[in-house]
DNA sequence: CTCATAAGCTACGGATCCGTATCTAACTGG
DNA sequence: CCAGTTAGATACGGATCCGTAGCTTATGAG
């Protein structure tokens, strides 16, 4: 494990490389003990600094990881490239699951699935962080196609749009793990390519 | 609120009746506060009962929990009735959101997308609990009609079979309730019937 | 009716997090 | 290079949960 910069000595961060190392910290430390036992203190010394440092900037472990979300969260769109509706489908879905990969998808997850408990968490995520985009993912291909011709729009139906994320976290929830790419075309050739109109062979 | 049995005087549980309570409480507890911070504590005092009481039969908050689901499992398993799979599914899924509307749902829910966190409460989860019995909801439907030659076998992929529960999930999370009839019908109609080989239309 | 069992109470020392206050010393802008 | 800013360290009283101990008393089996 390599330090930064010098081994020792005094090197004291401040304003923005301190406030990515605090984000950064907030994002692992719920990502190990969840939203339930997220605390300033468990933040404070992930990110190795005091506790005052936090409470300058923030007043609640919440708020700091709204804040973290905000700034972790400019993901990758999917862009339609090839004239290939299938082709773009498994890059969405293989988008998804990169991100799934990242600490700021576990933040983003534990919020979502606990939104019941923290319900003005789940509202600040929503208003500060998601709402400035528009669907994800899958549907953006979708919308694409249909713009095109290619595909009926009235086939994209709120179901329809949802079937390649449901099944991707189905399968990350079932398996423990991240689908594999093999996974992924599946999903496309037996759920969503018939349910657009495509009936396989 | 009406209290049980007399208003007054030292009505002491026992056996059966105490146990009922605590897991019952337990159920309630995790529901509130979620399983990062269910403790012996505060299910103690969501059961009117000591702590004391607790520790004499289980050492963990998660021991607890696991007797809670087991006792609360017997989940009621569809049985294909009527000789029509779109009326069968529709049942399966309607079972399914009820489950979802009971506290062990939420229970068995907390524990999965957790699991990371709590290995040994997931697998322990799942040798006492699921084991014991085959697969759930859509599937028994799906092997039903599969042995009934009404479908092809080749169909019943595991992404095919799980296409029901991922949306019916997905769209919980996503909308904050429970599923409508209607959202449940058009599951059926727009994604699992052509995932199955029957295009609309 | 008697008595063993177990529920229910109270209290404890230890641990952790809370939010705040106080002080120091390292940075940086001018 | 000096002064203002702010990171960093430490300490605090209060709160909560931990796991255990000692005790009282309701309950049900014999």
């Amino acid at each position: 494990m390599a330090e930064e910069t010098s081994p020792r000595g005094p090197e004291r961060r401040r304003g923005d490389a301190l406030l990515r190392a605090i984000h950064e910290a907030a994002l692992a430390e719920l990502a190990e003990v969840g939203l339930g036992q997220l605390s300033m203190e468990g933040i404070a010394r992930r990110a190795a600094t005091a506790k005052t440092v936090l409470y300058r900037r923030w007043s609640t472990p919440h708020e700091l990881l709204v804040d973290a979300l905000h700034q972790a969260h400019p993901v990758e769109v999917p862009t339609p490239s090839a004239d290939d509706l299938r082709t773009d489908l498994v890059a969405a879905l293989k988008l998804l699951t990169d991100w799934m990969g990242t600490p700021a998808a576990g933040a983003v997850l534990a919020v979502m699935t606990e939104r019941h408990r923290y319900p003005e968490l789940a509202e600040a995520l929503y208003s500060r962080v998601f709402d400035p985009r528009g669907g994800t993912f899958t549907s953006t291909v979708l919308r694409h196609y249909a713009n095109a011709g290619t595909l009926d729009p009235r086939r994209l139906t709120p179901i329809v749009t949802q079937i390649g994320e449901a099944l991707v976290f189905k399968l990350t929830l079932d398996l423990n793990r991240l689908p594999t790419d093999e996974e992924l075309v599946a999903i496309v050739d037996e759920a969503l390519l018939p349910a657009l109109g495509f009936p396989l062979g």
